[in-house]
DNA sequence: GTAATAGAAGATAAAATAGTCTCTTACTGA
DNA sequence: TCAGTAAGAGACTATTTTATCTTCTATTAC
């Protein structure tokens, strides 16, 4: 469904979104500590949400990362879209190319109302709405 | 979601699924090519259904595979859950481990009702109504 | 200005997955 | 009964994904 990258992006997004509006940037250290990520790697999904404008980031002292009130404003639909999440979503169960609802693969119609209405839901959860609580 | 080894399984089910009862076995050959799929992939994939008693072969001149009457009453659900296709589906989207209905990761809520729901259909559906006129 | 902090970027390494090859075993039909 | 055919099994290779390492650049506090 998704790949490490799309995951660990989700949940440092959500760790993000539980951090108040004053408080200082986080540092990709504090971060990876806490969701329990290799740091190398989380560096490099963060430069990656920061790049794509999702998140913001400070450099130098007491720098880090953290989000504007308009990036918690922004939507995870879009959000997955922007970082190349949403491929393995909309394609076929199967792997076939050529899958469409008009030429399906035999479980198509088992499986696409199901990955519409996914997708749909998480187009009405913005990121400010993952501060909720969970475990990350 | 699925990886290789179970896309192909399925893929192979709904085109043994296609054959009448009284055709004669298919080979790998054939299957492969049908469904252009690297022959000793899906030969491995074959004899792990056959194994897991999912599908059935004969040896020797003119064998093959085939599926026998009690085979296309199996339900997709127990297939994908024997031949371990189903792990993937029913862990955290997010990969984490302590992931839970009481302790969920913030878009649990969101992903298991459908999953849930996608489990259930697979369960209605049995190998023989794989063969619908569909792609494979 | 300088040292400390933190992000950026590219190369490299390890692990997992996908795909291939070779040999063995079982069965069939002439 | 023997030659040919096709499945079965396991080791091996390639590719992709995941993770790490190293070096460089930008920012800021002092």
């Amino acid at each position: 469904m998704f790949n490490a990258s799309c995951k660990y992006a989700i949940r440092a997004l959500a760790e993000l979104a539980k951090l108040k509006v004053d408080d200082n940037p986080v540092g990709s250290e504090y971060l990876a500590r806490e969701l329990n990520i290799p740091k190398p790697f989380l560096s490099k999904v963060l430069q990656h949400l920061v790049r794509k404008k999702v998140i913001s980031s400070i450099k130098g002292p007491n720098g880090g990362y953290y989000l504007t009130k308009s990036n918690r404003k922004a939507r995870l639909d879009q959000i997955l879209s922007d970082i190349d999440c949403s491929d393995s979503l909309s394609s076929c169960v199967l792997g076939l190319e050529k899958c469409t609802s008009e030429n399906p693969c035999p479980v198509h119609h088992l499986y696409q109302p199901f990955i519409h209405n996914f997708q749909q839901k998480m187009g009405e959860l913005r990121v400010a709405d993952l501060d909720v609580n969970s475990i990350l």
